[in-house]
DNA sequence: ATGTCTTGCGCAAACGTTTGCTCTTGACAC
DNA sequence: GTGTCAAGAGCAAACGTTTGCGCAAGACAT
């Protein structure tokens, strides 16, 4: 009685279900079980109707750490990026808190900056924090971190970067068609010396989208066409500058560049127009991922679209069941990415293109085979592929 | 000792301080003073070390939930955004999430959808999650939330929105003096017609714009000069081209057009350019917040260039002097906001400008002031502002 | 009237920490 | 040789829940 004085004294202390059962005159397991969901309590309904109103007029709000500790489940999850602020993972991030929000959970985000080791400690940290699952596009293919999942038995979901894990489900793009439709839209469009700026290969979505790019490149070995491969650095439009600025003076010929993604694209276009080489009508641009922006740009960025909302809400659709079921099956989904055409890629300059007109020509140029499981990452940065000869 | 080999027969059982203790030959209490961060432990050094080596070798991962439980305190905070998708709260979310993961805090990120009701369940959820303390930016002026926030105890910061909240911190950008900047440059570029698009004006941000763009209006009632406002229902690039659209039917005069953002701007410009009216040849377009790609755009966009990142870190430090240090008092830092002159604002056409080239012209239309602190949301919504005669 | 079942609720342990207090021990001064 | 003190470590309570178990009382069949 004076206790439940102190409270509504507003003594600032918080109100717990001990003072609700007190007020309400059951015991403290009645009560709890009285406000629990589950709804197999057999508890009468009238003293749930007592109990609950107690509960409303004391202000009663459940610490969930004390539930967590009990029942060694929590109303978390976790959410780690690469890079918060790269405008990819924005509706990632949306999707999945959304969608982790509808189903009881609140979301901890956490950004990896690219590094394995920061991931790692990240997962450390939000599994002190007794996270219920685990949502990752960071993974690197094969990273440690994937293991470090499984070893601490959290729920987890890759997304968008699959670390091919024989333990980890994932939800990811279909890069490599999707890159393979890219480098067919500029190869109908005459285009025969192509350039692929692709990022460091230590992440699926790179080596994936770079063998879309082989596997068209080796098909059109001996169709006379040229492709070569540059490697960028980081995935930001400053780093495309460079690369670009790099590619217009190393001499090489070529009419198109198929960039990794939208921000290297972007930054490639920035560095052709301080160069004064128009796009489209010199030389054709691409990008990955339709970032919001990029239908705005002049020239409007032809890219291939890639639903980062679908990816979040299916990752954490799939955490969901991974948390709630138990269920341990391994699911790979492949969301199918879609061409968008725009205005950065358009016919091949007659002047400057390749040899002939159509694609099925003869040419004297064959197309070495690109590793695509190189070991160091390093492998193909600023190579020459499709060699003379 | 047969506990002790469950865990390392892989179990899958937690290893906690007691099996630490046990392992070390010491009680639970003196292994949870010899790991704890305060170094006031009046435990030898050695008896440490031991302490250490055990808790490394079992692979000891601390329970932050019983941790928390005991000690009321944890380690997470909570950041709001009113839209996880809006590239001007990246920065932010970034920002946050890096500083407080710097003072050895994990971030909780939530959507409010721009709705009251949605912050306020928000708050109460992160409340039973026990988090140390709140970022939000998505406060309303007078919000309930604010109150809230103090009701429950949570130190809080409010960033970039200010609810004007007697009892809350806040970290803002100096919109009206922003604003005022943009109005001045548009006016010393001979622009005598002047449309502002105002966003809702529930939120302090869209208040002090609005009473930035009042302030230069009503200075120059006199020297001919024509100020009309109108109000958009949200904050994205396609209620830019719609309230763009209205007002290219409307057959009002003007010949600038000030956006509360960028994306509105940018709606608006994507509107001009469908209804073939050229920018800034013909008409001048700006917005506020200097998002990341709109340097890029045909044109490139005139605006203010707000310091997400500068509020996120300056807003994360003050929450951590209010968590860690108790600290009440009340701050309201007010980031100063840079314009930005780009390709979207230039002269005014001649032919289309108002009576004079010179700004101290003397004219025959005055701006009737405006409420600028209405009641209702909708108060100013398509109002003519500079009324004529 | 006795026995079995079901319903409704209380009892108390447990989740994994932290921390005020107590106790022991050895050092030191008197 | 007794007393004081500090250092180092153990004891046990507490944080706020949840839940297996037990118990009482009523329903029902025998």
């Amino acid at each position: 009685m004076p206790a439940s004085d102190d409270k509504k004294a507003g003594k600032r202390v918080r109100v717990t279900i001990i003072d609700v059962a007190a007020k309400a005159g059951v015991h403290v397991s009645t009560a709890s079980r009285a406000l629990s969901q589950r709804k197999d309590h057999r508890i009468s309904a009238s003293v749930v109707r007592k109990i609950e109103r107690v509960a409303e007029q004391l202000g009663y709000r459940p610490n969930l750490l004390a539930s967590g500790l009990r029942t060694q489940r929590t109303g978390s999850i976790g959410l780690v990026v690469p890079n918060l602020g790269d405008p990819l993972f924005a509706p990632i991030i949306a999707s999945v808190q959304e969608r982790a929000a509808q189903n009881g959970y609140v979301t901890y985000v956490a950004s990896s900056d690219y590094k394995p080791d920061k991931l790692l400690s990240i997962i450390e940290i939000m599994s002190r924090q007794s996270v219920a699952g685990l949502v990752v596009a960071s993974f690197d293919l094969q990273d440690p971190a994937a293991d470090r999942c499984l070893e601490l038995d959290i729920p987890t979901v890759a997304v968008l970067r699959d670390p091919c894990h024989p333990g980890l489900s994932s939800i990811t793009m279909d890069d490599e068609s999707g890159v393979r439709e890219v480098v067919e839209h500029i190869l109908d469009l005459g285009h025969r010396s192509i350039v692929y700026i692709t990022a460091p290969l230590a992440a699926s979505t790179a080596r994936n989208r770079l063998a879309g790019f082989m596997a068209v490149a080796e098909r059109e070995a001996a169709a006379g066409c040229r492709f070569d491969v540059i490697e960028a650095d980081t995935y930001d439009i400053e780093e495309g500058e460079r690369v670009m600025g790099r590619l217009i003076g190393s001499g090489l010929p070529w009419t198109a560049v198929i960039c990794f993604n939208d921000l290297l694209a972007v930054g490639a276009l920035v560095a052709l127009k301080s160069a004064g080489i128009a796009c489209p009508d010199q030389v054709s641009v691409t990008g990955v991922n339709n970032l919001p922006f990029v239908s705005l740009l002049s020239p409007s960025l032809t890219t291939l679209h890639n639903a980062g909302r679908e990816i979040g809400l299916q990752g954490a659709d799939l955490l969901m069941t991974l948390i709630e079921n138990g269920d341990n099956a391994v699911r790979r989904v492949l969301l199918p990415s879609r061409l968008v055409r725009r205005d950065s890629a358009g016919p091949a300059p007659p002047t400057l293109a390749a040899a002939g007109p159509g694609r099925s020509d003869q040419g004297q140029r064959a197309v070495r085979r690109q590793r695509t499981r190189p070991s160091a990452r390093g492998g193909v940065s600023g190579q020459h592929v499709g060699a003379g000869g």
